[in-house]
DNA sequence: GTCAATGCAAACTCTTTGCAATCTG
DNA sequence: CAGATTGCAAAGAGTTTGCATTGAC
């Protein structure tokens, strides 16, 4: 318990650190977004964060938060949940596949691996819930985007 | 290439048997957005579907897309990529690890599993792109979930 | 003091909904 | 013909952006 707080208050430390070390300007708003995320037992969406962080920081705007929070991923203090998902998409594909998504253009495609389709989990999964389905989902540059320098 | 057509017109026949036998009303709207899913080589956002679907059903609104790929969800003819999306998630964690989403509330969690961390990707996927991460996506109840019958 | 970062409000994108007109069975 | 389905337009989420003000270095 204790242990677990004081590790969180080194990571957080550290991650301080990085931000100062690149020379991000450190406001009051990125310490306590940082915090929030840091310590959520579960990846929290922007809307979890601002409710957190205005507990601290009632003045905080949930713009604020975005653009804090793009800035963490931007950096890599921080990784976006699945699939880079700013749209539904439909799989009609019934054999058991697996999803290759380009970081860069967002296009995706399936692939086929039966190795990959009865994957052994570990029993602390089971505290998390009924697994359903299993998937692997690789992210990667796209073909027709390696290589490439700038975005579409 | 024509055994692939005929492989299409096949699986589409079989699909809309399927929603004529579960009392589906079949309307022309619905064919067409099958055919456009089923023959989609990525899957499609509804946007895509709307644009190909409009070719040859030029008075299709897009909430009808939206609607019918909904419907050929519930009615699991078609699944959707990734994390249900609905907002975009933030995570500190900087251990390798893996995510398991409750399909029912939305609700994410990290696990941590070494054996998962590197999996032998097939040659199917370099030919997709350059792999930058790999990653398992459990879909299942959330232990809150499981056993209640009445969505949140 | 300078320039980046913030808060506010308005804009924007994707998606859903209410409703009258239209089709399917 | 009855009821499901559609198209339209408008509303609703979630997220982003322009701009004047504030604050970090």
């Amino acid at each position: 318990m204790a242990d677990q707080r004081q590790e969180l208050q080194h990571r957080l430390a550290q991650l301080w650190e990085t931000l100062k070390a690149r020379g991000i300007r450190l406001t009051p708003q990125r310490l306590e977004v940082l915090r929030e995320v840091v310590g959520s037992t579960e990846p929290p969406d922007a809307e979890a964060v601002f409710r957190g962080v205005r507990k601290r920081l009632p003045d905080i705007s949930l713009d604020t938060v975005y653009r804090t929070l793009w800035l963490f991923t931007d950096l890599g203090l921080v990784t976006t949940l699945g699939v880079h998902c700013e749209r539904h998409r439909f799989d009609a594909s019934m054999r058991p596949h697996h999803h290759f998504v380009c970081i860069r253009c967002g296009k995706a495609g399936d692939f086929y691996c039966e190795e990959l389709d009865q994957l052994p989990l570990p029993d602390s999964v089971r505290r998390l819930g009924v697994v359903e389905k299993t998937q692997v989902e690789v992210r990667g540059l796209s073909r027709t985007r390696a290589g490439k320098t700038a975005p579409p």
